[in-house]
This record gives structure tokens, C-alpha cells and sequence, in this order.
DNA sequence: CCCGACATTGACTGACGAGTCAACGTCGGC
DNA sequence: GCCGACGTTGACTCGTCAGTCAATGTCGGG
């Protein structure tokens, strides 16, 4: 009952979820066996299960934790009512940002949830499609405005958007994009500039 | 011996290939049984096996089907030197109008193959990344005619244009986009416009 | 120092599904 | 109308894992 006791139990719980990502981001999630992140996190079988219901309860941890941070970066970027071109271009930074910052688990939530919509995504499709109603909403703002042209439904601005930096990161997970440092700090630019510029209305207009 | 025979053959492989479209596209690649194929193409088991070494193999010929097709369209595009609004726009087309002419069959295949990287996209990730060559190409020519800037690399540029595409087709996919004819009619549009746009040079520049 | 609660262990089971194979049609040629 | 090749059948095998559970360890409180 000790408070300790919780803060042993938390950390356990940590220590599991951790090797999982690693377990994860190496074999896939379902190519991997429970047995593979026991012996990552060096803790026995049984154990997962009494912190986990199930293997997939791992995965839907993971990523509703970081979906969750991702979705409050997102509202936070929005209340603050920058220019457009401001909000996406910090957006696209927390998520370049959030790859760099922790490659594998961005890999486990891109390539196991967010791009397996069939399997896992399914079951998120409403978590994920709330940072595309977010999105939407910036750039509806936008057009009101008279920042961006209205040509476009807010809503496919916002896939247009989110698929140009999920297929970026993609690219980078499957080395198919150089990932270098410096290739990953021109695409967050890259990505706003051909996005944005295409929304805005042109300076002549 | 007969070429009746050959033909008879052909067409029990076609059945079966068509059963699986339907099933991999209801189910799901991995929660379908090949007895689900077997029944839904009103064949026995086994000859699943007859005429395909796996379930694997079922899943890689109808990917390779499409996509050299795919692939052969964008060179068909390619060779034509339109200005490069023109061919994206051509691609973007050929591939909203595959999905318009068979969404069951390009669902499965963006599905289970290009967003799967991680399971089946791996063994196709040459034969998929020569699709974002190819665009690289498109765009790479048209910043040497002076069309398109040169701020942001062909590489990333076709990502972008690529997974633009392809989250808008995910969208409709999993109904969280609009795909009423009319939508369907309008993205092509919507992303040639927004990603060109993005691209072009400045009028005034 | 003992006791009970809870953390931890890992051998085991039960379900599932891919792929095999031996038996059974069927059809064309002779 | 007989023969043999090959298309066709589906019950069966066999490996794989997710999840269970009974046994064992640990630790704090009394």
C-alpha cells in the first residue's frame, strides 16, 4: 500500500512499455512474440499480463500516450491564433520534432497504428482523425480570414497536409528519404512551404 | 494439353484472385482465412494452393499487377513533356480514377501493401519507391525548365505529392473524407492545385 | 519473527490457421 | 468405352503464440 509500492509499479509498468517500443520498432508488432518483450524489458511472461490485459493493450497505450501529447500540442498551437502559415509550420515541427526526439516510437505509431488502419488503426481511427479535425479548423480559420484561398475544403487541406509529413517521416523510417540531421530540419520547411504556399492567396490577389 | 485448357486455367486463377479482392478488402489480409478466399470463390481449398504457392503470393500478384500499370502509366506521362502541372495533374487523375473504377482493389493494395511497409510494403519497397522516382523526375525537370522552384528537393517534393494522394484515397477508404463522385471529382484538383501551387514560381518572380 | 498481500515466475494449454496430401472426379485422346 | 493426366477436393497435420495459473519469492506491518 505504500507509496512506494505505486511508484515500483509505475516504473515496472515503464520499464515493459519501453522494451516494448524497442521490441516493436525492430520485429513489428505482429511479427514480435509477448516472450520477445519480456525478455527485452528482462522480466518474466507472466509478468506483462499482469500490467497488460493483452498485447494489444500495449500498443494502444503507447500510442494513445503520445497521440494524446500530440493532439495538446495541436489545441495549443490553435489558441494561440498565429498566422496560418505560423500554426502549420509549428505543427509539422512537433512532429519532425517528436521523430527525432524518439525515432522508434514514432516508427511503432506511424508504421503499427496510424498507417494500419485496417488492423489497429481501426479501433483509433476517431483519436486520429480528431488532429485532422484540428487541422481542418486552422486552416477553415485561415480562410475566413483571407489567408488562404477558399478553393480548397478545409478538409482535404488538412489530409493534404498530414499525408505530405506522415510520407516524409515514412520516407525517413524505411530509408527511402536521407535522414540526416540537417535533411530533417529542411523538410519541416519544406513541407510548410510547398503545402502553405500552395493554400495562400497570392500576393497579387 | 488444349488451349481450352490454358484458357479454363487462366480464368479459375482470375476467379480466385477476384474472391480475394473482395475478401482481403472485407477482412483484411491478416484476419482472412484462405478457406474465406476458397468460399468466396466458390472453389475448394486446395486448389488455392494449385494455383498459388501461398497466401503471400496471392496478396504480391495482385500488387504487381497494379502497380506496373501505375508504373507504366507515370512513364507514359513522363515521355509526353507536359508542363509539370499538367503531368501531376495526369497522375493524380490515373490514380483517383483507379480508385473510382475499382476502390475494393486499391484499398487492399494501399491497405495492406503501400501503408504496411513494415509487413508486406517491405518486399515491394524497391518497386514502390520507383513511383516517387519517377514523380522526383517530373518535378526535377520541371525546376530545371524553371517551372517550379528549386527551394524544396524532387525527393521531397514527390513524397509530399504522393502522400498527399494517398491520404486523401485513405480518407475516403475509411469514410472519415467525403467520397461522394462529385468529392472524388473535385480532389484531384484540390491536391494538384495545393501541391503545385506550393511548387510553382511566383507569377512576379 | 511471523503472516498475509501482492509481485513475479515460466511451464503449460488451447485455439487457430497455413500448408499438405491422398483420394476422387472429369475429360480428351485413342 | 477404356486409360491416364491433371484439375479438384477437404480432412488432417503441425507449428506457433496469446493468454492462464499454480507455485514461489519478497516485503512491510504487527
Amino acid at each position: 500500500m505504500a507509496t512506494r509500492n505505486a511508484q515500483q509499479a509505475a516504473e515496472k509498468r515503464r520499464l515493459i512499455l519501453d522494451a516494448a517500443v524497442r521490441v516493436f520498432a525492430r520485429q513489428g508488432f505482429h511479427s514480435c512474440r509477448v516472450s520477445d518483450i519480456a525478455d527485452e524489458a528482462g522480466v518474466a511472461y507472466g509478468l506483462v499480463y499482469h500490467y497488460f490485459r493483452s498485447k494489444d493493450e500495449i500498443l494502444d497505450t503507447l500510442f494513445l500516450e503520445r497521440w494524446n501529447v500530440l493532439l495538446d500540442a495541436i489545441r495549443e498551437v490553435d489558441r494561440q491564433e498565429l498566422p496560418a502559415r505560423d500554426s502549420l509550420y509549428a505543427i509539422a515541427s512537433f512532429i519532425v520534432d517528436s521523430y527525432r526526439h524518439d525515432p522508434e516510437l514514432m516508427k511503432v505509431i506511424i508504421v503499427e497504428v496510424t498507417r494500419a488502419a485496417n488492423s489497429f488503426g481501426r479501433s483509433h481511427l476517431a483519436k486520429i482523425s480528431e488532429a485532422f479535425s484540428l487541422i481542418a479548423e486552422i486552416v477553415e480559420k485561415a480562410q475566413k480570414r483571407g489567408e488562404f484561398k477558399d478553393t480548397v475544403t478545409p478538409t482535404f487541406a488538412a489530409m493534404a497536409f498530414y499525408g505530405a509529413i506522415e510520407q516524409v517521416l515514412t520516407g525517413w523510417i524505411f530509408d527511402v528519404l536521407p535522414g540526416a540531421p540537417e535533411d530533417v530540419d529542411q523538410a519541416k520547411a519544406f513541407v510548410v512551404e510547398t503545402i502553405c504556399s500552395g493554400l495562400e492567396c497570392r500576393a497579387g490577389a
